[in-house]
DNA sequence: TTTTGAGTTGTTCGA
DNA sequence: GTCGAACAACTCAAA
């Protein structure tokens, strides 16, 4: 009888799942998720909920056989393989830098040489895997644009069939799930709610969402234009080859919005890429002469730090924003290039302090996107963003929540005033009526500080 | 080999 | 109100 083990990650689905295809070719596989402490600590409470629902799902799809066990994957997956006879531990890729780590590690283990079990990559959780995309003379891209064209010409593989029924291996030792805090306004995880939210956005035929308006409205936080498929992508339940292959047969009328949502699958490979290529940029300035940049500290930052937190800034979009991340571990894009301007061009603080906010915070945070997202804000990163482009609160907020619906949502102490007037609320009477704090900084004056700074910084 | 134009996401200022 | 320039420096890719 041939076995093989199938050591789930981040891809928490059945349907094109590559790695599965391949455990599928043995006769009994056993399904096999490892509570690692060095992931499951830092991820934190919402993240923490989060997969445990969606490992849930998983185990609901395959009739419960799914083994949940806690420990080293260095020891626990070896110890596990071994103990079923199985030929092979099959998982897709991991390109993260700890990943990468972490399973040189159990390929190395003495448990699994001895027993001439072999660890089988195949497939990833990216639509090309990182390394792939090369400039002609072998380097790496480090621009967005050509590594995007250079994508497209390099071309994805369609999503893989499904394996058809497979047996599952019963009867193995299963601890179960740690216990998780009870978190409010979470996603519904699974691989069925993924398909469901995609063909949902794929269907949608609603102003303000779906394919066709996706190019103009995923810029408009109070509309639902967005996929909100960033979290399902985090956890695998659906592949980006699956949403390719769905976006490539939209009608004529759509394949604007279509060519835009592939940018940004794209841009999720370009900062994978970029990561796998230089590990460090995880922590360290993918530039390093930015980090001789003056940065706030002391008392007076730390509280800075903490009203960006709370939401309690003073700036209407940048408080929504910070109170839908607080709510729902979740915020639109718009906003989170909104909020991150506002700490290191008005607050002056440290890009790393607001990625780790965001990484703690976020319940579809990737180490990648998160990472690159702040330094190319911060002007650290790879085509990064210039330093001279400073974000203005208020005009972005007037300009992407025209009607200031977004703000009402999250800020109900702005809930009085009507329509664009309450991204403005120091023009308004009674614009403090209810408690709204009054405004951290003045964005004029930190705006010629933070461009003093950079001046400060090239000399 | 060298040159050249272009490059996700912006704002302000002055004409 | 509208419009173009200025705000840097560097990489990439095509010519």
């Amino acid at each position: 009888m041939s076995r093989s083990v199938l050591w789930f990650r981040r891809d928490l689905r059945l349907h094109d799942n590559p790695a599965l295809l391949a455990a599928a070719a043995s006769e009994q596989v056993l399904p096999l998720f490892v509570i690692d402490p060095r992931l499951w600590g830092p991820s934190g409470p919402r993240r923490r909920a989060y997969l445990a629902a969606s490992l849930r799902a998983l185990d609901a799809s395959i009739g419960g056989a799914l083994v949940i066990r806690r420990g080293n994957p260095a020891e626990v997956v070896a110890a596990v393989a071994r103990d079923v006879d199985a030929g092979a531990v099959h998982v897709a890729a991991d390109y993260q830098p700890y990943g990468r780590e972490r399973d040189n590690r159990v390929q190395q283990a003495q448990a699994l040489a001895a027993a001439r079990i072999e660890l089988v990559r195949t497939g990833s959780p990216y639509v090309v895997a990182p390394g792939r995309v090369r400039k002609a003379d072998g380097e790496p891209y480090t621009v967005y644009s050509p590594f995007y064209r250079a994508w497209l010409r390099h071309g994805w593989r369609d999503p893989a069939p499904d394996p058809g029924p497979v047996a599952w291996l019963s009867g193995v030792a299963d601890e179960g799930l740690p216990d998780v805090a009870d978190i409010a306004d979470l996603p519904i995880a699974g691989e069925d709610e993924a398909r469901r939210i995609w063909q949902g956005f794929l269907d949608s035929d609603e102003p303000g969402s779906g394919v066709g308006g996706y190019g103009a409205n995923r810029e408009r936080p109070d509309l639902p234009g967005t996929t909100r498929m960033s979290v399902h992508l985090k956890y695998g339940e659906v592949h980006p080859r699956t949403m390719l292959a769905d976006l490539a047969g939209v009608p004529a009328e759509q394949q604007t919005g279509a060519e835009t949502l592939r940018g940004e699958l794209a841009w999720r490979d370009f900062y994978a890429d970029v990561l796998f290529h230089r590990p460090d940029s995880a922590r360290a300035y993918y530039k390093p002469a930015m980090a001789s940049m003056h940065y706030d500290s002391g008392p007076d930052a730390a509280a800075a730090l903490s009203a960006w937190q709370q939401g309690r800034t003073g700036f209407p979009i940048v408080d929504a924003g910070m109170r839908q991340l607080l709510r729902e571990g979740w915020m639109h894009n718009r906003l989170r290039m909104i909020v991150a301007s506002f700490l290191v061009k008005d607050l002056h603080l440290e890009w790393t302090a607001g990625a780790r906010w965001f990484m703690r915070q976020l319940v579809d945070g990737e180490l990648s996107s998160n990472q690159h997202g702040w330094q190319w804000v911060a002007g650290s990163g790879t085509d990064a963003a210039p330093y001279f482009r400073i974000f203005n609160p208020v005009t972005q907020g007037q300009r992407f929540d025209p009607d200031g619906d977004y703000v009402r949502r999250y800020v109900p102490e702005l809930r009085h005033l009507p329509g664009r007037s309450v991204h403005t609320p120091w023009e308004a009477a009674d614009g403090y009526a209810h408690g709204y704090p009054e405004q951290l900084v003045d964005h004029g004056v930190e705006r010629r500080e933070a461009l003093a700074r950079y001046q400060q910084l090239r000399e």
